[in-house]
DNA sequence: AATGATATCAACCGCCGGCCT
DNA sequence: GAGGCCGGCGGTTGATATCAT
C-alpha cells in the first residue's frame, strides 16, 4: 500500500476515532493559518508552522526518516525542509507516524496494565507507556484524564483518594480482568496454552503480555520483583501479539473491551455503591481493623494485595467464567475476612 | 434541525536534565 | 563552572465529533 493511502486511511479512513479528530488540518484551514502566519511574519518563529500536520508534511517527515533515520530533531526538521520545530517533528513521529504505533481503543489487558502501573508510578506516563508496546505516553495520558478521571468524578471522589483506588482495585480491575479473560477464552486454545506456558516458565512473557493471563503474570512478577525494585513488566519488548489488539483498526471486536462498559456494569451493580462506601468506612480504621475487616484493603503494597486477586485468576488458567465470578464477586470479598 | 454539553485526542507549552563548548 | 542547545516529560489547550435536549 502506498504511503499516501496509509496516511489517508489513518487520517480517517476507518478507525474508531472520529475522522476529523485525527485528520490533518483541512486545506482551507491550513492555508488560512499559513496566511495568518505570513501576516505575522518577520521573526524566525513566525516562519514555523504550528497546528495540525498536513499529509504532505507527514510524508516529508516519513520519507526523510526512512532515508536518514532519526537524529537530532531540530537538524532533522531543517534538513527535511519542514517548517516545524524539532520538538513538533519528534512529537508527530513518536505519537502518530511511527510504524509500530498502535491505534484504537485500549484492550482490557492494556487498561489493566495502565491501572496497575499508575497505582505504582503515578503520572509517569512515559514509563508506563514503555510497558505497553505501541502505545504512546500521550495516549495513555489522555486515557487517564478522560476515562479514569471521569469515573472518579462519577464516584464523586478524587482520583487519588483511597476510596477511588480501592474501587479501582477491587471492582474495576477485576471486572476488566474478567472481561479480558472472557475475550481470550474465545481465542485459540493453542495460543492460550502458549500463554500459560510462558507465564509458568516466565519466558516470553513480553511477547505474550497483551493478554489477561499475561497481565496476571505481570502482577505476580510485580510481587516477586518488588523488593528488587525491578519493573514487573520490564521484559515487555514486543508488539501486537494479542489477538484482540493486533492491527491498527479500532479493535472493536468481541475480543476488545470498553472500560465504560465495565464501569457501567459496576455502577449498575447495586452492591457497588454500598461496597464503595464500605471500603471507605472499613479502611478508615486502624491498621489492625483494616486487616481484620478487609485485609486486602489494608495498607499493604499495591502489588501485594492485587497480586492475590489476579494470581487466583492466573492460576485458574483457562478456568470457566463461573470461576472468575467466584473470584471477583463482592460476596467473596466480604467472605474473606 | 438547532444548540449546548461533553468526550476525545492531537498538538503545544514550560520545565528540567543531560550534553557540549 | 557557565551558558546554550536539545530532547524528554508531564500538564494543558483547542478543535472537532458525538451526545443530549
Amino acid at each position: 500500500m502506498e504511503m499516501v493511502a496509509v496516511l489517508q486511511q489513518r487520517a480517517g479512513g476507518g478507525g474508531a476515532r472520529p475522522a476529523a479528530a485525527t485528520a490533518p488540518m483541512t486545506a482551507a484551514a491550513s492555508s488560512a493559518k499559513q496566511e495568518q502566519e505570513k501576516e505575522e511574519g518577520g521573526s524566525a518563529d513566525a516562519e514555523l508552522r504550528r497546528g495540525p500536520w498536513t499529509v504532505d508534511e507527514d510524508l516529508t517527515l516519513i520519507n526523510y526518516i526512512a532515508e536518514h533515520g532519526e537524529g537530532r530533531w531540530n537538524a532533522l526538521a531543517r534538513a527535511a525542509g519542514l517548517k516545524r520545530t524539532g520538538k513538533s517533528c519528534r512529537l508527530r513521529w513518536l505519537n502518530y507516524l511511527r510504524p509500530d504505533v498502535k491505534r484504537g481503543d485500549f484492550t482490557a489487558d492494556e487498561q489493566l496494565l495502565i491501572l496497575d502501573l499508575h497505582s505504582r508510578w503515578g503520572n509517569r506516563w512515559s514509563k508506563i507507556a514503555s510497558h505497553l508496546p505501541g502505545r504512546t505516553d500521550n495516549e495513555i495520558k489522555n486515557y487517564w484524564r478522560t476515562r479514569v478521571q471521569k469515573h472518579a468524578k462519577q464516584l464523586n471522589c478524587d482520583v487519588n483518594s483511597k476510596r477511588f483506588k480501592d474501587a479501582m482495585r477491587f471492582l474495576w480491575m477485576p471486572r476488566l480482568a474478567e472481561r479480558a479473560a472472557a475475550a481470550h477464552h474465545s481465542s485459540s486454545a493453542s495460543l492460550q496454552h502458549q500463554q500459560q506456558q510462558a507465564i509458568i516458565s516466565g519466558d516470553g512473557l513480553g511477547a505474550l503480555l497483551p493478554t489477561a493471563a499475561a497481565a496476571a503474570g505481570c502482577f505476580e512478577m510485580a510481587t516477586a520483583n518488588a523488593a528488587a525494585d525491578r519493573s514487573p513488566c520490564s521484559v515487555v519488548t514486543t508488539t501486537n501479539s494479542s489477538p484482540c489488539s493486533s492491527g491498527t483498526s479500532s479493535g472493536s471486536t468481541a475480543a476488545t473491551t470498553n472500560d465504560d462498559d465495565c464501569w457501567a456494569a459496576i455502577q449498575q451493580d447495586h452492591e457497588f455503591w454500598s461496597a464503595a462506601s464500605n471500603l471507605q468506612h472499613l479502611t478508615a480504621g486502624s491498621a489492625d481493623q483494616q486487616l481484620l475487616y478487609f485485609p486486602l484493603a489494608a495498607d499493604l503494597p499495591m502489588q501485594a494485595d492485587l497480586s492475590g486477586w489476579v494470581q487466583g485468576f492466573s492460576e485458574g488458567g483457562s478456568s470457566s467464567p463461573e470461576t472468575h465470578q467466584q473470584l471477583w464477586s463482592l460476596d467473596d470479598i466480604w467472605r474473606m475476612h
